[in-house]
DNA sequence: ATAATCTTGATAAATTTAATCGGGTATGAT
DNA sequence: ATCATACCCGATTAAATTTATCAAGATTAT
């Protein structure tokens, strides 16, 4: 019950574009780019960038000057929509995948499971891109404490 | 994000034990019975059970006449509380995780991921074993409709 | 041309999850 | 007592998924 590292990475990658796009530019940003700035993989970043591609979220020029850019406006782009093109659909049962369940008609999860799966939906269908990438950071104590038990965490392997 | 096998054969098991404790017996359950019933591997349902039993969600008698039952009324076991035993805590990123993140400072995802966490926990801790194993079951068409795909995967897979 | 950059498929490595095995220990029935 | 039944538990294997890498090809600005 944990987002994938390819989910993960991607809405990275995508509000970064994002961010980059607001700030600065019209032209396309390249892969080595935004590997560098997210601290991803880049050959694994490709292959991400290539399903957002293909999802038609992303949009790519090749050859020199070349790079990605997104294919619709921040605003137009859901946390959902991403999350799909990545094949991360949120399934808590059988009976919410594309091959069905033989064991729906007497399932007592069956309710359960669809409420759960409607529940985030809602928000992740209301949620765009644009909204998480202007969120305005201020490192509260929460977040503080979470790092802390980051470099606590990290400092201890050492 | 979907549910393990493990989460998924457990929570049948447990809401198996419910409605066999209130329709029949005090008696124990068998293993052997449950995976029989609910169609689990029944060395791989003794780990599951196991974790449970350590969670304190089920008690076991041993020897002849043995089995598991429910260590609590049905009713007083929430699903969260299964899930939690099984290890499928409900995470959406790093930063919810015990070994926390480096970089929540600034990651534009942090509060988007809070209110996912805290949707789905709602749902999770406020519904019972009970509420669900009594739900009373009626093959509408839509649980009817997943049926069929089940069985044209099936079908087509031959 | 040529250097920069995306495209694509194949594949390898790592991790996690699922399942199996074998030898234990406890208990009721005979 | 002894035997069959059933849980206990650690080790191991198998399968699946995720993560990452590689290499050769296509496209374009200069």
């Amino acid at each position: 019950m944990k987002l994938s590292t390819t989910a993960r990475y991607g809405l990275r990658a995508m509000s970064y574009l994002s961010v980059k796009e607001k700030e600065c530019s019209e032209s396309p940003i390249r892969i080595n780019d935004i590997a560098a700035c997210q601290n991803i993989p880049e050959t694994f970043l490709e292959q991400i960038l290539m399903k957002l591609r293909r999802g038609g979220l992303l949009e790519s020029v090749r050859g020199a000057l070349g790079g990605y850019k997104l294919a619709k406006k921040s605003s137009e782009i859901t946390i959902s929509e991403i999350l799909c093109v990545l094949n991360e659909p949120v399934i808590w049962g059988e009976c919410q995948t594309e091959k069905g369940c033989e064991n729906v008609l007497t399932c007592p999860t069956f309710n359960l499971w669809k409420r759960v799966k409607s529940a985030v939906d809602n928000i992740l269908t209301s949620t765009t891109l644009e909204e998480i990438s202007s969120e305005k950071i201020c490192s509260d104590s929460e977040r503080q404490a979470i790092l802390d038990k980051a470099l606590f965490y990290k400092y201890k392997e050492e």
